[in-house]
RNA sequence: GCCGCCUUAGCUCAGUAGGUUAGAGCGCCGGUUUGUGGAACCGGAGGUCCUUGGUUCGAGACCAAGAGGCGGUACCA
């Protein structure tokens, strides 16, 4: 009998697993991270450009959506005309269709910078979303190790910009030919035949700093089970190559220099890892030629990357700062940024070779460290907030408004209904500074009161009756209605 | 995908050996105070105890499956 209650069948509100809400402070702080990253590629020359979300998946990559499961790794749909669309999972394959596309009409080498969400469609975890921002700089046509050298100043200036001190972060360079040319000597052919060894020794390379040596030898040799009694299969190298791999791995010497020296010595006479040597040797006369020292860019063999398509110099940038989780544990948050050589990346579309290299600035991973650093500052100042007194004076009321924000203040008169103390309630929780009362007796005396709600509350702690905080009205002061612009800069200034 | 842990109010959690109407603190809303945010006091709203099925006279509690969260591992073109 008693059924008032009957359900309404809500949906429930609820945001989709890796996707974030970004709230004012990360919104802002993002904003700030893309326009420090912007003027950097901008100061070097290269033009902004941006392509949408979508991309027609077979423009993607090799990757091609199932019809049974096309979502595995993208997000992907079918157009009206039945071809699978995918949102696309980086910035650059997006940039390769762009420049074949348009190829005959670009200055060579084309260089551009470009920042936007980007989608996956894997696990999260902290630090990795579903979706996250990603702010590119990319040169396309440029054969060089110039071109190279670009990305890495580039991705050490970026880190510079956005406010990152030295020792704070760190480049680290690597060159995919020198582990070509050891897998060469090794007996993993450079051909496509090798294609899928070397990847899984890439792959296994890139998890040193989370297995250890050990853990990458057994990944190297037949493989390796976890604690949780998960098998991976591993790349199946003979004994002597595992030991050739793993001594590439730390092979890195104190300076790049040394580094260099030691690697000349590994890579024997394999022409494809001498060529590789070469790479980083020219890298290095330019960065020492400029002041770049090795606390900002070192070579470092232990980096691969994960990616396949990655033909010559790669490198990451590594935060260095420690990150503590709520309960004090170290938190791994892996590169806020990476690149590299891709020189077949632009030629799937066309016949010819085109170079390229670039480097990808993870905004999001850098943000979401910055969130757990607790160094997320919101720059922007409330805005001054002029309570409505009396309904009848509203024009009046906006008309302050208008006056404050043509000096350069942010303002906002109340909009919400209720008396003042509901209005000053408000205020107070949107951490405004500065409300402006304008009532009849203000109006006739051609005054306003300004009320600093900052001190206020200082104030206030010195006060425990109610009585005396309602006389004592603590930190406002009567001003006339013509100095109100003046006076509400001078409360802010002091 | 695989393994482990977790899931009670907006948040943090209690809930004893299965037994009426499921609690606390904080937060939220309202009032004391219709020209003033704090404090204090008073009052109020808010729960399909993650879901479904099972065991039982009786399940928030026990069992099973599923979903979601967290952590690890794999994948990440």
């Amino acid at each position: 009998m008693s059924k008032k209650k009957q359900k309404p069948n809500r949906p429930k509100a609820r945001r989709p697993r890796g996707f974030e809400d970004k709230t004012a402070d990360v919104f802002r702080t993002e904003a700030r991270l893309i326009e420090a990253a912007f003027s950097v590629y901008d100061l070097n020359g290269f033009e902004p450009l941006q392509t949408p979300a979508f991309e027609y998946a077979d423009a993607l990559g090799k990757f091609l959506p199932d019809e049974d499961r096309p979502n595995t790794g993208v997000f992907a749909l079918r157009d009206d005309d039945d071809q699978w669309m995918s949102l696309r999972y980086d910035l650059t394959a997006p940039l390769a269709r762009y420049v074949a596309e348009n190829y005959d009409g670009l200055a060579k080498p084309y260089r551009r910078y470009q920042a936007g969400s980007v989608y996956r469609n894997e696990k999260p975890g902290p630090g990795r979303f579903r979706e996250f921002v990603q702010c590119d700089a990319d040169s396309v046509g440029a054969p060089g190790s110039a071109a190279d050298a670009e990305m890495i100043m580039m991705a050490a200036d970026v880190m510079r910009a956005v406010g990152l001190k030295a020792g704070q972060y760190q480049v680290r360079v690597n060159n995919r030919k020198l582990l070509d040319g050891i897998l060469e000597s090794s007996g993993v052919p450079n051909t496509e035949d090798g294609a899928v060894q070397r990847l899984q020794v890439l792959r296994a390379i890139d998890k040193l700093d989370r297995l250890g040596s050990d853990g990458v030898e057994a990944l190297l040799g037949e493989g390796r089970e976890d604690e949780s009694g998960d098998y991976t299969q591993g790349a199946k190298l003979g004994a002597n190559a595992i030991k050739a791999v793993l001594g590439f791995t730390v092979a890195s010497g104190t300076g790049r220099g040394e580094t260099i020296s030691n690697l000349e010595k590994l890579v024997g006479t394999s022409e494809r890892g001498l060529a590789g040597c070469q790479e980083l040797r020219d890298i290095d006369t330019i960065l020492s030629a400029v002041g770049m020292g090795s606390e900002r860019v070192a070579f470092d063999t232990s980096i691969v990357r994960g990616l396949g398509y990655y033909t010559g110099p790669v490198f990451e940038v590594e935060l260095l700062t420690d990150i503590k989780d709520r309960k004090g544990r170290p938190v791994q948050i892996g590169s806020i940024g990476g690149g590299g050589r891709y020189d077949d990346l632009v030629s799937r579309f066309r016949g010819q070779p085109v170079p390229a290299t670039g480097f990808s600035f993870g905004v999001s991973r850098l943000l979401s460290a910055m969130e757990r650093l607790g160094s997320l500052e919101n720059e922007t100042k409330p805005p001054i907030f002029i309570t409505v007194f009396d309904r009848s004076l509203l024009g009046q009321y906006f008309k302050m408004a208008e006056e404050i924000r043509a000096a350069g203040m942010r303002a906002e008169v109340y909009v919400g209904t209720g008396n003042l103390t509901k209005q000053m309630k408000y205020a107070d929780r949107r951490g405004i500074q500065l409300a402006v009362i304008m009532g009849e007796d203000e109006l006739a005396r051609g005054e306003v009161t300004i009320k600093d709600l900052v001190l206020g509350a200082e104030m206030a702690k010195a006060i425990s009756s109610n009585e005396e905080w309602k006389s004592a009205r603590p930190a406002q002061s009567v001003v006339q209605r013509e100095n109100l612009v003046g006076s509400l800069k001078d409360m802010l200034a002091s």
